[in-house]
DNA sequence: AAATGTGATTAACATTTAGTTTACCTTTAA
DNA sequence: TTAAAGGTAAACTAAATGTTAATCACATTT
């Protein structure tokens, strides 16, 4: 949950760039926007979006065209692109495939299903990697598919923030991380809260895993004992 | 992965027959097309493909009576066969399940989901134990085939949403699903609803089978506890 | 065709729980 | 021995979930 996913939509339709935008952010996505292919291409250089939203017909420079520019930039290889288009058809020609296009939305435009299309195909980007995360530290198994830490064969429950806490640091097992590190790597860059919260969580944290697995290292920060 | 799967598309228009053509064939599937359901018979004679694509809507011979005629050729025993159907509403009719298809992609099509989910029939076909369509979780017996949870013996009868829902988390028994997981799994990828109203199915659910079954992570989904 | 029933979804409100901050206490290292 | 850092409990705030009821869409009955 940590970073913003960044999204560039590159239509004619100053309306339809609006009603984008404004749904998108509303979903907490970084909008850009172009007004025709070739400043789409110019700003997708430097912003390197997670997701480009492109209208297939554009004067200037078509979606087509624009796409196959896209998929030429290295830095663009792990970016999503779909196409806007009015007409379902207007996709089935396989030249808008080859231009290496994700999907395609058909106009007029649902901002509610976009937006559940949109979060889904990040979901499904995200969890593709990490597919059956236990971790084993000592006599602990933290197990990340069912949200439960086994301590010698005893079930325990963790509210979330203390769950990632002690995922994180068996994760980077004997490491120590300064409160600022795991604040930034737990809670997200994005969140605004006090270092001593980590103190909070750690504390929570012993007290259900009991002490000798948290070690303190004053002036420097928390992390987990190897055994 | 050995040999590569045979796909038989029979569709009227020659777009879609491209469109499927294209993006089967970039992912190693063999294909075969056929513009009607007579020629697409012809064909899957001697093709005997895996997997069959099948528009409902066609002239000369519609996809329920090719269906029909597929499902007599006993060399077809093992290939699946999909309906293409321009809405939903189409496969419901008994007609078309009565012949045997074994799933229905409403169209338009979507490239990527309808690749996941061909890949995903081939999967689940290799691995060929998950036929048992009834599950034992605790003193809970699930049963698809008549649509039935059995309770200690007593029979509980769940409609349909609050079914899937159950036999959806009992099939992966512990593992913890965000609401949109269960959104994406048990109402379909193109279905548009907040993600509160799983909230009330569940605790219609657990209305009807008592507390101590699917539990809440707070901040994550739900899970079904294993006993 | 009207009436009724049912399930799915949404919306509104209540409740619970997690997360954060604050304040004060304890420990430790110079 | 005493600042500085960390421990701890409790108060507070913000979120998430639970719960009920209203609405809508269909199916079924009359």
């Amino acid at each position: 949950m940590a970073e913003e996913k960044k999204v560039l939509i590159v239509d004619d339709e100053p309306d339809i760039l609006d009603l984008l935008k404004y749904n998108l952010e509303k979903e907490g996505y970084l909008v850009q926007t172009a007004l025709d292919g070739i400043k789409g291409v110019e700003i997708a250089k430097q912003f390197i979006p997670d997701l480009i939203l492109l209208d297939i017909m554009m004067p200037k420079q078509d979606g087509v065209e624009t796409c196959r520019q896209l998929r030429d930039l290295s830095e663009l290889s792990h970016t999503f692109i779909i196409f806007l288009t009015a007409r379902v058809e207007e996709y089935s020609e396989v030249a808008a495939f080859e231009t290496g296009a994700d999907d395609y939305i058909a106009k007029p435009i649902k901002p509610r299903a976009l937006m559940s299309r949109i979060n889904a195909l990040f979901r499904r980007k995200n969890s593709k990697q990490s597919e059956n995360e236990k971790i084993e530290v000592g006599d602990l198994v933290i197990d990340r598919e069912s949200y439960v830490v086994y301590q010698s064969g005893n079930e325990l429950n963790l509210p979330k923030k203390e769950f990632e806490l002690l995922y994180f640091l068996a994760q980077h097992s004997g490491k120590v991380f300064s409160r600022e590190d795991l604040l930034h790597n737990i809670w997200g860059t994005d969140v605004y809260v006090l270092a001593r919260t980590v103190d909070v969580h750690v504390r929570k944290v012993r007290e259900k895993i009991g002490e000798g697995y948290i070690s303190t290292i004053k002036g420097v920060g928390y992390k987990l004992e190897i055994n």
